[in-house]
DNA sequence: CTACAAGCTCAAGTGAGCTTGAAGTCAAGT
DNA sequence: ACTTGACTTCAAGCTCACTTGAGCTTGTAG
């Protein structure tokens, strides 16, 4: 048992299915070498990748983003505390929004649902400013959000 | 103007797209009624019922769901105060648990990420039991999540 | 009467985030 | 030598929530 993982192995211990493993690794988000057959062979270092990966989807961030972000860790040594807390720095306001968000949406369900004030054009809990950005479910462009060019 | 809307109306007053109206539609999500022309024609009630949907969505909900609680809705009178009401009865923990969630996640950022227990298998903040459910990004069954027979 | 905007249907496309399948290679055990 | 299982690539499939486009009809203003 050397410290390099093979994909299996790194599925087992990250939770994440190989097959989104080589999905990470094709969009560039994790790295692997390469045994003499071909194989890919993982540094154990590639597990808190991962786990920053899902840790960062939880919180609603896209691939990309999260690709953008990995790309901030330096490349001349093994990215050490600083480096990753660096990363995540700005991710607080955007929890806040959401848990803010989502603290309207829960005083709304006394207040507001059921009430007159239940309609888009009046109610602040849904309307369309509330409506911008990705958190919602499913890959859509929030409606009044105009597509990206 | 009679209190019957077009969909262009209902699109504009909702700020939902008229083809996710038709989509809602084909979907049982609402439904219309049609002029001599075929052209539909949507009662003001519509109204309420389209901010339930982006109001369920916001919280997590997928269309099959907010059909299902739609469906609760009584079909001898028109829905009032009590019956939405009773719908989002059980919303109120489901918000509480993704808050509760995001809110550990926050607590990572100072506390988990970058420090050695940024690891899948042994922090709470990540681990698997966590990962269940859709809230996140995009539609996929979580990792580890078994799928829908 | 003529534009032209707005509506219709139905099929196909979009995007994120994967999974699945086909067809083949490689490594280990019997 | 043979089987089994883990791995490879590449293409296609899947879900969700819509949007877009083609081709046609209807409604309205001048």
């Amino acid at each position: 048992m050397t410290d390099l993982l093979t994909i299996g192995e790194a599925a087992k211990r990250s939770g994440v299915a190989a097959s989104a493993l080589r999905f990470y690794e094709d969009k560039r988000l994790i790295s692997s070498e390469r045994a003499g057959s071909g194989h890919r062979r993982y540094h154990r270092a590639v597990l808190r990748r991962i786990a920053f990966i899902v840790f960062a989807q939880r919180i609603g961030l896209t691939l990309e983003e999260i690709r953008g972000e990995l790309d901030k860790l330096p490349g001349d040594h093994a990215p050490n505390r600083r480096d990753w807390s660096r990363l995540s720095a700005g991710w607080t306001s955007r929890i806040d929004e959401r848990i803010a968000e989502l603290e309207r949406l829960r005083a709304g369900l006394t207040e507001c649902i059921g009430c007159g004030c239940l309609s888009l054009d009046r109610c602040r809990l849904v309307n369309p400013g509330d409506r911008a950005g990705r958190s919602g479910p499913g890959p859509r462009y929030w409606v009044g959000d105009p597509r990206p060019a």
